[in-house]
This record gives structure tokens, sequence and C-alpha cells, in this order.
DNA sequence: CGCAATATTCAGATTAGGTTCAGGGGCTAA
DNA sequence: TTAGCCCCTGAACCTAATCTGAATATTGCG
């Protein structure tokens, strides 16, 4: 974890970096709004503590400025005052936590734990298979990065394939995973959405097992191995 | 965005949910710790806001068991005492922030404003969406810049679907997110205010997709895939 | 070549979603 | 307190997407 620390009370900066570091993080100082705003523009941080009362350009200038241009670290506002309204201008600024100095290391401390912790949980939720692209999050599907429309049962199929990718898949266990309850399993419903599943994505990416079932995949990698 | 608030004073409990509902959010109170964690456990909260000190089970006790059992909602905690020892308790046992009382209104609002945007991976209140800008800190819409009057529950589905921008959303979720515990769940008032949204921000804005729900989108991003 | 498995096509049937509307509740202004 | 207004709700009705099953065609394999 790399943290700037944007502070003009070299004494502040100084026991703010030791005590930053004795828990293993990483630490920047910048000593004014300048540095500041420049270091937290180029290099990657995964938070950022800062001043308000600040030389040259003053905190919320600086974090406007920040997220104006699409820096999404969580930031920590430190302040010597204590007004709500103030406060409150902090936070609609772009802040995401809010310091009134004196505090007591370990309180900042758990707040920027706070702040690490809930910006680690964000992943996506798509599969990818060669060009074509399965993304459960918004229920839709992307061949060479064009959507391609698919009604709420075409869209199962092919998400439950995607995740056991690579497997040949039985039309028994399509049918079970696709239907919620009991399911008159004696038509072809399956063939026929596999029919209008390929058409959508491309003949070949499904492959026929005779007697077995189907299998998922990427076109290229087949004729590799 | 729907909010539980786990608050013994049923006076500061009235007073914080009349708060909240002007600004548009659903909310439920609970009185006690054992209610709270019980509402928490089997409510889709957006936020949660935890007294500390509350009959039956203690703040800190329900914010382990929530944590404990994978619950991610973000956590704001109240208190009555300033003992930095104690926030970084808190904090440690999973809250996102925290509030000592007595607190300004504005304050809790912004960083509760802070809270579920980052919660969203957004760093601003304002969600652009192609020419729709959504604002969630005054409630209100804009269409090429042009305001757009919505009525509470109207804003209150397009503020829901605009944070979670691009995913199917559906009714079920809508229904649980935009409306608090007692309300009978099976008419048809999403469609209608979705028929509603669509005639006031346009049609192609808000994708159907039959059987999942709704997705909020750019709908020239739509078609560029 | 012939059989069995799989593909394709298509036309109801079905059901999800869209639209409209009227009654009622709650808020505001007088 | 009352009248008026706005908005929410739920029902009824309408529209159209999509599902299904059967009929028909094709393919692969012994």
């Amino acid at each position: 974890m790399r943290i700037l620390v944007v502070e003009d009370d070299p004494d502040l900066s100084r026991q703010l970096k030791d005590a930053l570091t004795d828990v293993g993080y990483a630490v920047d100082i910048a000593g004014d709004g300048e540095e500041g705003h420049h270091l937290g523009d180029t290099e990657p941080y995964d938070a950022v503590i800062l001043d308000l009362g600040l030389p040259i350009i003053d905190g919320v200038s600086v974090l406007q400025k920040w997220r104006s241009d699409g820096k999404s670290f969580p930031v920590l506002i430190l302040t010597a005052r204590d007004q709500w309204s103030e406060k409150v201008a902090g936070f609609d600024a772009g802040a995401d936590d809010y310091l009134t100095k004196p505090f007591h290391t370990e309180e900042l401390m758990a707040r920027l734990r706070a702040l690490l912790r809930r910006a680690a949980g964000h992943t996506t939720d798509t599969i990818d298979i060669g060009d074509l692209s399965v993304d459960n999050r918004s229920a839709r599907a992307f061949v060479d990065g064009m959507a391609v429309k698919l009604t709420s049962h075409e869209f199962r199929l092919l998400s439950y394939m995607a995740t056991h990718r690579g497997r040949v898949i039985s039309r028994t266990e399509l049918v079970e995973h696709i239907y919620d309850q009991d399911f008159d399993r004696d038509s072809n419903t399956i063939e026929v959405f596999v029919g209008r599943l390929r058409r959508k994505i491309g003949t070949d990416r499904i492959e026929t097992v005779r007697g077995l079932g189907y299998r998922l995949m990427d076109p290229d990698e087949a004729k590799a191995g």
C-alpha cells in the first residue's frame, strides 16, 4: 500500500510518515498543494491524507482537481478547524473521510484502514473466452467488443457454459441449471437454444460432442490444442 | 437507497428517519441490537447507521456478527462518548465511519453520501451517463444541461439505477432498495415508474432486459458496444 | 446405406412488460 | 379546518417478445 501525505507542518508529516511506515505502508510526503497535486496526479497511490491549510494551492482545490481528472483513490482530509460546514464542503469536494486536528494516531490509522478495506472490494464479473466476453453483472455478451443481444434463457445457457468452459456439458445438466423447477424434459428446447446462441455468437464456439453434450471453447485455442 | 438506522433513542431515530426520508432514502428503524442485527441480516441495505449503546446486544457485537456473516454494506457508527480508543475498536470491528453525538445532521448526511458513493465505486455525488446527469446531493437530474422535474420516487429509481449503471437490475432489487420494509411488493408500480421516467429522460436510456430487469445506459455507448 | 442424434424452422401459446386511468392519501395554502 | 393539488398505487387492459413443441431437414457414424 502506498500512501501520499500532503501536509505543510514538517513535525506532523514526519510523525505521520513514521507511524505509517511502521505498519508497513510506503509513504510519500508533499509539503505544499502544488507538489501534492502533482504527485497524486502522477503516482498510483492507494490512499491520500490531505491537509486543508496548504501553501500555494489549498487542499479542497487540490482534491477537486484530482476528482475532475478522474483520480479515484480514497482521500482523508485533515483540518485544524472543527467547522461542520467546512466538513460538508470537504465531503462534497470528494473526500472520503475527515479528521480534525489534533487527533490520535491510532484513530487516523483506524480510519485509513477502513478506507483501504472499502476501496479493495471491487471486482468485475466477466469471463473471457477468446474474443467472446460474458459479463454476468450486466447480463450481456460481447463478441469482438460488440454487444450481442441475448434473451434471458439464451444468456443463462451461455453463462453456464462459460463458467464451465472447455468441459463437455450434457443436455440434462443444462436443463437442470437453466430451468429452476422440474421441467418436462422431452422436447428439444436445448437444441433450439443452442442453435440460436450459435447464430448470435458464432457457430464454431459451441462444439457438439455426439452422445454427450456441448462444449464451449475458444475456436483458436481448439485449433492450437 | 435504503438505510437501516439502529438507535434506541426514539427521538433521535424519529429525527433521523425524517431527515433521511426528506432527501429521498427509504428508511427502516430498529430500536435494539437484536432487531437491528436481524434486519441487517435479512434486508439488502445500502448503508447502516448504528448506535453503539444499544439494548439486548451492543453495537460492536452486532457489527462483528454482520461482518463475519459477510455483510459488506457500509456502516456509520454513532456514539455518545468521544473515546478515541473506542473509535479504534469500532473501526476494527468493521465500521466505515464514526460520528460522535451530538452531531449536525448536515455532517451526518455528508458522511453518509460519501459512504454510499464510495461503496458504489464513485468519487463524486454526480453521476454522468452520456448527457444525462444525476446529482445525488441535490436530488436532481439533468438532460443535456436542462433540469428534469422528477417526483421523489422517480428520482429514487433513477438514482439507484445510476449508481449501478450498466448493470441489469431486477424489479425485486429495485423494490427492495427504493421502498422500506412495509411495502406490498406485488403490484406493477415499478413498471409504472419506469414508464414515467422514460417519458421524462428519454425512452432509450432505460433498456428492458426481458425476464431479468432494467439497465440504465448511455444510448450512444450501447450502439458502440 | 440406414439409423440415430442433432439442427433448423415455424407457428401458436404464454407470459412479461407497457399504458392508461381512477381512487385515495397526504401535503400546502388559504 | 378545508379545498385543492400532486403524487402514489393497483387494477385492467393491451402489446409484443420469446418460449415451446412438433415437424422436417441434416449430419455423423457404423
